[in-house]
DNA sequence: ATCCCGAGGG
DNA sequence: CCCTCTGGAT
C-alpha cells in the first residue's frame, strides 16, 4: 500500500547503519541485571526503575535470600521489603509492587511468570518496558523494542522525529529492525546512552557513530 | 542542581 | 499531555 519514499529508506539506511555500528561497539547486548531466572529479573527490573543496575543488583542478594520465590514474596510483611529495597528510591511503591506482583503470580499463574506480554503488563508495577526486557531477556521471545527514557531520546538522532509516545517509537523501530535484533538494539542503544550519548553531556568526540548521526557537533536534546 | 535502563493516574 | 513517587550518584 504504502509506497516507499526517499526519506523512508534514508531514515532506514540510517537506523541499520546505527544498529551495526552499536552491534560492533557493545557486542552482544545482555542486561546488567543479575538474574538467574524470570521471577528474579522481572522483580529487579520492576526495582530497576529510576535508578541504576548496580544499585539494584546490591539489594538483590538480600531481597532474593530471604524471598526466593513468589510465593515467600507474597507472604512478606510491606515494611521488611520497603526496608530491604530503601536505597533504590520510590521505595514505597516499589516495594508494594514487586509483593502484589508476587501475589498475583501464585493466584493466577500457579507462582510462575506467564510468557505473555498482555499478561505481565497487567500484572502491577509492569509496563511494556519491563515487559519487553523480561520477554525478549528470560524467555528469548521477540514481543517488541524495549523503549526507555534513552531510547525515547536517542532515536532523534537517527530521525524519528514524527514519534512521540513510546507506542509509536517501539512500533517504528520493530518496522525498521528484524524481530532478533528488537531487544538487543534496545540494550545496546541503552548502554550507549549512559556512556556517551549524555543527555545533558554528549561524548561526542567518542561517539563511534558520529558519521550516522543527525545531530553530530550540535547543542545536545535533552529529554523529550 | 540534575537526572536516573518507569509506572500509574488525572 | 501533565503530575507524583524517592534515594543516590555526579
Amino acid at each position: 500500500m504504502a509506497k516507499t519514499t526517499k526519506k523512508e529508506r534514508e531514515l532506514h539506511q540510517r537506523a541499520l547503519n546505527i544498529s551495526v555500528g552499536l552491534a560492533k561497539t557493545y557486542g552482544n547486548a545482555e542486561c546488567a541485571l543479575n538474574h538467574k531466572n524470570p521471577f528474579e529479573l522481572l522483580v529487579a527490573t520492576i526495582l530497576s526503575a529510576q535508578c541504576t543496575d548496580e544499585r539494584v543488583n546490591a539489594v538483590t542478594p538480600k531481597l532474593f535470600g530471604k524471598y526466593p520465590t513468589p510465593e515467600k514474596l507474597a507472604k512478606s510483611e510491606q515494611e521488611d521489603v520497603e526496608k530491604i529495597v530503601h536505597s533504590l528510591g520510590f521505595f514505597r511503591a516499589k516495594a508494594n509492587n514487586i509483593r502484589g506482583m508476587a501475589q498475583q503470580l501464585v493466584e493466577l499463574y500457579a507462582g510462575a511468570v506467564p510468557a505473555d506480554l498482555e499478561q505481565l503488563v497487567a500484572l502491577p508495577g509492569i509496563g511494556r518496558k519491563t515487559a519487553n526486557v523480561v520477554l525478549g531477556t528470560a524467555f528469548g521471545i521477540a514481543s517488541g523494542v524495549v523503549v526507555d527514557t534513552h531510547v525515547k531520546r536517542l532515536t532523534r538522532l537517527i530521525g524519528l522525529t514524527s514519534s512521540k509516545t513510546p507506542e509509536n517509537i517501539e512500533r517504528d523501530l520493530m518496522q525498521l529492525l528484524p524481530p532478533e535484533e528488537w531487544v538487543n538494539f534496545s540494550h545496546r542503544l541503552i548502554h550507549h546512552g549512559r556512556q556517551i550519548c549524555i543527555a545533558r553531556r554528549p561524548q561526542c568526540t567518542k561517539c563511534p557513530l558520529i558519521q550516522d548521526c543527525l545531530r553530530a557537533g550540535l547543542p545536545p536534546l535533552g529529554l523529550g
